[in-house]
RNA sequence: GGGUGCUUAGCUCAGCGGGAGAGCGUCGCCCUUACAAGGCGAGGGUCGGGGGUUCAAAUCCCUCAGCACCCACCA
């Protein structure tokens, strides 16, 4: 093995070679287990949202695989209806100059699909050197032809249930997309606008009411004036008439609830057709809906002359500058209110009054809800459940048309005077409706909302309508892996739909990761310019290159400049190769359980090293077992104290691995297996072995301790697998033959199970009593500055019967790690000279400072250890003379605090009298 | 207007009723043949403020403050 850890040299050819084995399609014996992925933008980039989350699927998918289940992790991309038909609107744009509409739907449509086939297999390749485990031979695409089936079905079901409806409303109307849009795609932002205040005469009298709007172009669509019925102000002018500037139009004065007079004037104009209150009031007072604008929200024909063709902003000047010639304009004031914007388009969304098809959500709803309810679908963590119950408990029926050319077209048919018929196709549509070939039909333009499809992944993806065996074995799937932005657009429209067509919940668990931001805590954004890319992450990018990638294509040009300088200040140096591995165990490590997760380059630098050391520590495994007998065949083995300390831990490390695996606690998970490895497996038990393999032993405690260090290190690569892929494949194919394993690849190995017999406490007891003594030396070594190799004479004294059995089995280990010429056992009385001194519960660890110690050092050490002391003291003794205290704690915590005083009374009287001689010194 | 979450070491975060923890950073000593992408050691926190429950509170309850986020039609 190359001496430094290289990911680029290793990760290259695994994941190909797992592919073509066909390593990621479902094979295990035992019982199913299947994750949907959620589906990405067929045309999109890979981003750290998906990164992690794929990361944390692959974890559970490679883990669920590797103890034999029959594992699918089914993958496939969305069509993203607007998402997609915006970015290749853009690129026809860009470079032919040409609008859709100048090419038609079919030729734009076909348009959508070449860039579908040349940009679509970005993200599935960036997928591949994440190293996602996903079966490519199952993959999905949501307009496939057996997908589009389903979505046929379910709208054609939903129709002839009454649960699909079309009708004229008011909806969020996208001028810019020119389509509708749902409550969801709606972003509301507080914004700085004007509140102008415009005087409407009263007829037929000197009177006058003034109404204050945001609004002031909608005038020209209001058939109203509504005030308050309670309010004493206006009570007179209720059925009067009053007449709208700038139109004459007269409109009559109504009382009405929604009327605040505590707002503004307590006047209000009612504009029935563009807004959604006014249009609630207007159909109470039976109002007419006047409609003023184009798809694009422009003034229509139905206002004046003047104001026709105005786009709204431009309208909206005008209007204010005529108000004012007018003299109608009463005041302007400043105002703070929410406005709704296109999360998409960014423009602000008009309510609008078109014919629209809709989900009615009620009755869908509930079973929904009861799912949760009982359990049948768990939240993880569980407070998103909350979240969940108050969308579904005020749920509004599901906009689904949309006025796009990319995406399902609705199957609904129009006769000559516009009757509706729904269908599979046409041909059924003719034969449900008895239509005769003759009678002329058109399809519906619309297509539907791209979640709709999304809707039914779960069993879509399956096979369903078809009975597939499948369907039958996967769904209901296990487990959503999914960030909390979509769960009202995606997983409670599953939950609905997978309950309404297949009866049963399509998942039992979903697992809600936070979002992933920079490290400021920032969502990454490309007009932030803090976008990080997981694949730069992995490969590496120069700073030239990165600063190139970040400012190109920005949104608005000007912010370049502020984008480099940050990129230059936050990656002076680019960013280096860590590779897939590290990162991997970077978003592992990062999965806690809250809403924001900052990622900290400083973090996979961290997890880059622990493969590094993985790296090494199998080189050094390597270099002692290679071309040895290492007691596979000849087991006459001999286990040291080290050899079963280090099996013993290893058990609780699979115990915690599956806990927290259990529970999704990846941090956790990272956190058990780096400090197992780092910490016990490298840190302690390389370096105890080093003095057996070095020194004078028995062949079969030799044998031993090299069977051991195979065999530990050969279950940490299947405990790591899951988390780190690649190194560990490529470290395994090296140390699983040693180890006397059989197989193409580590990934279909059994997973570590864990064997209670191997725990053992007494050998814990004893190796924590061997590492106190090896670091209370170290630390006195430190504190009065010795050179770590100089040998040094050790002085115990105070030593126990089990002291000093342990000392017996473990003097040349102690000597060995604490760097120590000769240790020696004096008794209570005898007369030692002055030392630097450590405790090890009651033994005390003596250095003869002849020489070698520095008095000051000593003392000021002492001391500072002794008022430490004193504290803890002090504060246990008055616990402990509290009656209360010892009256009402559970015993065993009263007898731990007694033993603890105890404890600290010797530690103390035995520093202090240490203290006193050195000082006498 | 409702709702949710967060506030613990310089930074990022675990811990969520009984002795304040990790990673990174900092400081000191060391290139000791697995690893300087390293080793060994050290320092550092009245657990946001204030009340309460309890023998015992970072942990449970109330309250205040600050910071996020989500939902909602007030012109």
């Amino acid at each position: 093995m190359e001496k430094t850890y290289n990911p680029h040299d290793i990760e290259q050819k695994w994941y190909q070679r797992w592919e073509q084995q066909g390593h990621f399609a479902p094979t295990g014996e035992e019982k199913p287990y299947c994750i949907m992925i959620p589906p990405p933008n067929v045309t999109g980039t890979l981003h750290m949202g998906h990164g992690f989350q794929y990361s944390l699927m692959d974890i559970l998918i490679r883990h669920r695989r590797m103890l034999g289940q029959d594992t699918l992790w089914q993958v496939g991309t969305d069509h993203a209806g607007i998402a997609t038909q915006m970015v290749v609107e853009r690129n026809l744009l860009l470079d032919e100059g040409i609008k859709r509409h100048d090419i038609g739907r079919e030729a734009f449509v076909k348009k959508v699909w070449e860039w579908r086939d040349q940009s679509g297999d970005t993200i599935t390749r960036q997928m591949r050197r994440l190293g996602a485990s996903v079966d490519w031979s199952r993959e999905r695409f949501t307009m496939d032809p057996g997908l589009t089936d389903a979505v046929t079905e379910v709208f054609t079901r939903l129709y002839d249930e009454g649960l699909i409806y079309r009708g004229k409303r008011l909806v969020n109307w996208d001028p810019k997309f020119c389509t509708a849009i749902s409550d969801l795609e709606v972003v509301s932002q507080e914004e700085n606008v004007k509140l102008w205040h415009i005087r409407y005469n009263v007829k037929n009298t000197n009177d006058h009411v003034v109404i204050a709007t945001t609004r002031p172009e909608t005038l020209l669509a209001d058939t109203a004036i509504a005030v308050n019925p309670k309010d004493p102000r206006y009570q007179h002018l209720i059925g009067k008439t009053a007449t709208v500037p700038l139109c004459a139009r007269e409109v009559p004065i109504i009382g009405d609830d929604y009327a605040d007079p505590e707002f503004g004037t307590g006047c209000v104009k009612i504009t029935p057709a563009h807004d959604f209150n006014d249009y609630e009031v207007g159909q109470r007072h039976d109002l007419p809906l006047i409609n003023i604008f184009t798809a694009e929200a422009q003034l229509n024909d139905a206002v004046p002359v003047t104001y026709q063709g105005m786009d709204r902003e431009h309208a909206r000047e005008q209007i204010v500058k005529d108000l004012q010639t007018k003299k109608c304009l009463v005041d302007i004031k400043d105002y703070k209110t929410v406005i709704p914007r296109g999360d998409r388009s960014g423009v602000v969304i008009e309510p609008y009054l078109t014919d629209q098809w809709f989900v009615s959500m009620d009755a869908l709803a509930k079973p929904a809800i009861t799912a949760v309810e009982q359990g049948d679908i768990k939240f993880i963590p569980e407070g998103w459940t909350k979240t969940y119950f108050q969308w579904m408990h005020n749920i509004q029926d599901w906009c689904i048309s949309r006025q796009l050319w990319w995406g399902h077209r609705i199957p609904a048919w129009y006769d000559k005077d516009n009757n509706v018929y729904v269908g599979r196709h046409e041909q059924e549509v003719r034969e449900k409706y008895q239509l005769s070939d003759a009678v002329y039909l058109r399809q519906d333009e619309d297509v539907l909302d791209t979640w709709f499809s999304s809707a039914l992944w779960p069993f879509s993806t399956l096979g369903w309508p078809q009975t597939t065996a499948e369907l039958t074995k996967y769904y209901p799937t296990n487990l959503l892996v999914t960030g909390f932005d979509i769960i009202f657009y995606w997983v409670a429209r599953m939950i609905v739909m997978g309950l309404k067509f297949l009866d049963k919940v399509p998942f039992h668990e979903v697992y809600v990761t936070g979002l992933i931001r920079d490290a400021q805590g920032n969502k990454m954004s490309k007009s932030k310019g803090n976008v990080l890319d997981p694949i730069d992450l992995i490969d590496g990018i120069d700073l030239e290159a990165l600063i190139t990638k970040r400012t190109a294509g920005l949104m608005q040009p000007r912010m370049a400049k502020q984008v480099e300088k940050n990129t230059r200040k936050d990656f002076p140096n680019g960013i280096p190769a860590f590779g897939t591995d590290a990162l991997r165990f970077t978003f592992c490590a990062l999965a806690s359980t809250g809403r924001n997760i900052r990622f900290d380059l400083g973090r996979i630098e961290g997890y880059r090293n622990f493969c590094n050391k993985l790296w090494n520590a199998t080189r050094y495994v390597l270099m002692n077992t290679e071309d040895k007998d290492n007691g596979f065949e000849n087991t006459d083995i001999e286990l040291t104290l080290a050899d079963r300390f280090i099996i013993s831990e290893l058990q609780h490390t699979i115990i915690n691995y599956e806990q927290h695996l259990k529970d999704y606690r990846f941090d956790l998970l990272a956190q058990t297996v780096y400090e197992f490895v780092w910490h016990q497996y490298c840190d302690w038990y390389l370096e105890l072995v080093k003095p057996v393999l070095m020194g004078e032993h028995s062949d079969n405690v030799k044998r031993a301790t090299r069977h051991t260090l195979i065999i530990v290190l050969e279950t940490i690569l299947r405990l790591l697998h899951p988390i780190m892929p690649f190194i560990t494949e490529e470290i395994w194919q090296v140390v699983g033959p040693l180890a006397h394993k059989t197989g193409d690849t580590i990934m279909l190995q059994p997973f570590p199970q864990v064997n209670l017999n191997k725990i053992d406490k007494t050998i814990t007891a004893e190796v924590d009593w061997l590492k106190q003594v090896i670091v209370g030396i170290r630390t006195i070594r430190a504190e009065m500055n010795i050179a770590p190799q100089q040998l040094l004479p050790l002085l115990m004294r105070h030593w126990s019967q089990q002291d000093q059995q342990w000392l017996t089995n473990n003097r040349e280990t102690i000597e060995k790690l604490a760097k120590l010429d000769k240790i020696e056992c004096v008794t209570a009385d005898s007369d030692i000279p002055p030392a630097a001194t450590a405790l090890v519960g009651k033994l005390e660890l003596l250095i003869p400072m002849a020489g070698i110690i520095d008095k000051t050092a000593e003392v000021a050490r002492l001391q500072k250890e002794i008022n430490k002391l004193k504290q803890d003291h002090q504060r246990s003794e008055t616990k402990l003379s509290n009656p209360k205290f010892v009256d009402n704690a559970p015993e065993a915590i009263v007898a731990k605090e007694r033993e603890r005083l105890t404890q600290m009374q010797v530690t103390l009287e035995k520093l202090t009298s240490r203290l006193q001689q050195v000082e006498n010194l």
